[in-house]
This record gives structure tokens, sequence and C-alpha cells, in this order.
DNA sequence: AATCTCTTCAACCGCTACCAT
DNA sequence: GATGGTAGCGGTTGAAGAGAT
């Protein structure tokens, strides 16, 4: 035709920026009934203002019950590295091999963790090995070592052999617990709380935050508790299902799944509590032909204080 | 205490690959 | 084979927190 491709969304029509409490619970909820087959149908038929792109970005990278939260491993940073150094920026394939971990928090780790950390010993090691005698501007060495690092691996990447080269790595791939080994390198993460649950828990509050739009953040809560409360974790279906096999692991990380989903929504906690009437007074929006409140069945008299929380629930 | 700079990472954008017709 | 639609990928951005001054 001529014309070019058409848009994937009409964009003036959908909500961009951090997704909302009440965003995420019905998506979880539509997913977990009705899959994701068809992404771009996904946000009408989900009741959300949000383009198919990203309701699939948000389940991939963050709601999905196969993501695993907390520290990298110093077994997974090596994979990746050792990967890294064999097939360049395939995140996603890179990914395939780390269980749990999605390609955009693996390109994040590497961008400003590894990438840094590989291009302060390799400026070291050229220091040590240059000695003395020479003692160039480092901020200059960083750049050149950095650039230099980068060519490496494109070079390397183009190199024949990449199989044999996955095939080592991948038997240092481990699927293990998540460790507090990045307590350290990431300063804003406790060591209490990144040993299981994910640090966007307390890290993130701009995930909720309102978008300046007076959109309600904790608009539908209730129902995401009702929504909680009927899951049966073993429903979703893990890699493992898949293939046949179901273990107590599986159960396991569906209930770290379910209490990072709590902490990451904001309502274990005391400090951010909201009263009932303020949340009634905040609008829902109104989207043609879904009527919300049947939709997800607000029980908003159940709960006396808002929004309810694990111990409020009983939970 | 206020301001500036740096770091982090969730989310967006544009492109490509793949599939159906 | 051409065309159009969708999913997925990788690069980039920008808001927010942390640290430095």
């Amino acid at each position: 035709m001529g014309r070019g491709r058409a848009p994937c969304c009409d964009k003036s029509k959908v909500k961009k920026g951090p997704w909302s409490p009440a965003e995420d619970s019905r998506l979880i909820n539509f997913v977990q009934k009705n899959g994701h087959s068809n992404w771009r149908a996904l946000p009408k038929q989900a009741g959300l203002l949000r383009c198919g792109k990203s309701c699939r970005l948000r389940w991939i990278n963050y709601l999905s019950p196969d993501v695993k939260r907390g520290n990298f491993t110093s077994e997974e940073e090596q994979t990746i590295i050792n990967l890294h150094n064999s097939i360049g920026n395939k995140w996603s394939k890179i990914a395939s091999y780390l269980p749990g971990r999605t390609d955009n928090e693996i390109k994040n780790v590497w961008n400003t963790h590894l990438k840094k950390r590989l291009t302060r010993k390799s400026v070291d090691n050229m220091e040590h090995s240059s000695s003395q005698s020479h003692t160039s501007s480092s901020s200059t060495q960083l750049v050149q070592m950095d650039k230099s690092l980068d060519d490496q691996m494109i070079h390397q990447s183009n190199m024949e052999g990449h199989s044999q080269k996955l095939d080592s790595v991948e038997q240092t791939t481990t699927i293990d617990s998540p460790t507090s080994s990045y307590a350290s390198s990431y300063p804003n993460s406790s060591k209490d709380s990144a040993a299981l649950l994910p640090n966007e828990a307390t890290r993130h509050p701009k995930s909720y935050a309102d978008d300046g739009k007076a959109e309600v953040a904790l608009e539908s809560d209730v129902d995401f508790w009702d929504f909680l409360d009927s899951l049966d974790p073993l429903q979703f279906s893990t890699k493992s299902e898949v293939s046949g096999e179901k273990s107590d692991g599986d159960e396991i990380e569906c209930r770290r799944w379910l209490e990072y989903l709590e902490n990451e929504l904001g309502l274990s906690g005391v400090d951010n509590k909201i009263t009932k009437e303020q949340e009634i007074v905040a609008t829902v929006p109104q989207l043609d032909g879904v009527n919300l409140e049947q939709e997800i069945g607000f029980a908003l008299d159940s709960f006396p204080i808002w929004p309810p929380s694990p111990l409020n629930l009983g939970i």
C-alpha cells in the first residue's frame, strides 16, 4: 500500500510511564485467566489503557511468576560475562541460559556493573604490566580500555565456534537460590531483603508514582487481594511444569513471588497506608464497555484499613 | 541544609524476524 | 513473492535515589 506500517496502538489513548498496582493486578488477573496469546488485543480485553508491547514487557520483566528476583549470584555474573564474551549483546540468548532472569535485567546488570568491573580489571592489569615507568592519565586510559574491551568482544563475537563456547558456559550455569552476593555491589539493596525479595520493593517508589494526571495509584487493591487469596500458585505454568515435572521448588518459587508482590505493591508496610475515604475519593478510570467494579469485585467495606495488608488479612 | 553529580534500572522506541494470507 | 500484522530484541531514555560537595 505504501503507507507504511500502522502504529501498534493509538498513542494518544494509551497510558505511559510507571505501572500502578491496579494495572499490575489487572494484567496478572487477565493473563492468569486467559494467557497471553495476543498481546496486541490484550490491553483492551483486560481493560488496560496500555499498549500491548508495554503489557508484554511488564509481564515478562516484572510480573511473570517465572521471573527470579533478587541479586545475581557470582555464578550468574560469571555466566553473563562468559556468554557476553562469546556472543556479545545477545541479551535474550544470554537470558535463556539464566532461568528466571530477563534480557532487560541482564542488560542492565551488564551495563551498570559487569562491564565497568571488567574494564577496571583490565585497566589494573594494564597498569600493572606497563609497570611503574609509565603513568598516563587514568581517565583517558579508562576510556581507551572501555573501547578496546568492546572491540575485543565484538571481534570475539564474530568468531566461529560459538556453540562450543556456549556448551562450556552452560556447565557453569547454576539454578540456585538468590544470594546476597550483590549486597556489596548494590549499595542500596539491603542484605535482609535482597536475599529473597526484589530490591524494587523498597527502592522504586516511582514505579507506582502518580504520573501527574491525577490517576489514582491504588484504585483497586482489594480486587488484587481477592485475586491473590483465590490464587492457586500451582496454576501458574512454570518451565518445569511444561516439561511435565513439578517440584516443591515450584511451589516455593510461587510463594516467593506472591510475597514479593505483596511487598512490591506496598501492601505489607504501615508507612504508606491510605485511608479508605481517600481511596474512594480518588477516581477510577472508566473504560468503554468495561465495568471494572463488577469485573474485579470491589469489597471496600471488608477492610477497615486501606490498603489491606497481609497482617489485617490474616495472612 | 541545599545543591550538584552520579548511578541505577524500569520503561519506551524503533527495528527486525517471523508468520499468515 | 508481496504484503501486512504481531512478537520479540536491543539500544536508549529519564525519573528517582544515593553520594559528593
